[in-house]
DNA sequence: GTAACTACTTACCACTTTGTAACTGGTTAC
DNA sequence: GTAACCAGTTACAAAGTGGTAAGTAGTTAC
């Protein structure tokens, strides 16, 4: 038996890899952090928020909503307007975001202070 | 003012980016999580247990050390070992490990289950 | 001296990821 | 018709990332 406060898991790495897997790359967990954190958003708007090109955020909304992190909802506007927003599986990794995001803050005031 | 249960930026997402920048790529966060979780490691250990080949590992635990997240020693052993240690910085981490093991456990149980 | 073990490093190649720019297709406003 | 806005897509290029295999360097065992 181990310390049950830690994660007890011989290969605690291959759940580290999965995880990976899911989010992997520069913008995945950029784009949920800001549909969880935020809210719905257009795909124009996404774009222009998180500085993601549109080839490039087209693709990946596509794999997020492969693995049911976002949903799609085209509207009846007057051009055409999609929104995408996050599941309620997307809310299970609000504990791995706001983590990054916390870690993430606390690292910019580290590295100022140097 | 914001929920503070919630972060409070406007630009969350870019806390998320710094975070990115320095555990980016398929490696850092596993071996990280081994360091972390179970200890002190040898380099040939980590390669085996993590599977990674030793040109690559060379890479990671540079740039790790580089970031102040790993530490090395040079042991006095028959042929030379060297042992790689999180440092308390990296344990700061923790949290953003923690939460990237138990979803990684959490969706391998979800996708069982489909 | 030769083989074996440690910890890397180097050269080379392949695949993946990302970016830029331009273009498609549909609708509305003038 | 022309311009403008939305949501993408396509083509192409550049950069990043990862892998294999072999080599370096130091020490030990035979």
């Amino acid at each position: 038996m181990k310390d049950n406060l830690d994660v007890e898991c011989e290969n605690v790495h291959s759940f580290i890899q999965d995880t990976l897997y899911v989010v992997n790359g520069k913008w995945k967990l950029v784009i949920l952090s800001i549909l969880v954190n935020k809210g719905t958003r257009r795909f124009g708007e996404l774009s222009r928020e998180s500085g993601i090109s549109p080839r490039i955020l087209s693709r990946e909304l596509h794999e997020l909503e492969m693995n049911q992190l976002i949903s799609r909802r085209v509207c009846n506007t007057k051009p055409v307007t999609v929104e995408y927003s996050s599941t309620e599986y997307a809310e299970t990794l609000k504990e791995v975001i706001g983590a990054m995001i916390r870690w993430g803050q606390n690292h910019r005031k580290k590295i100022k202070g140097q």
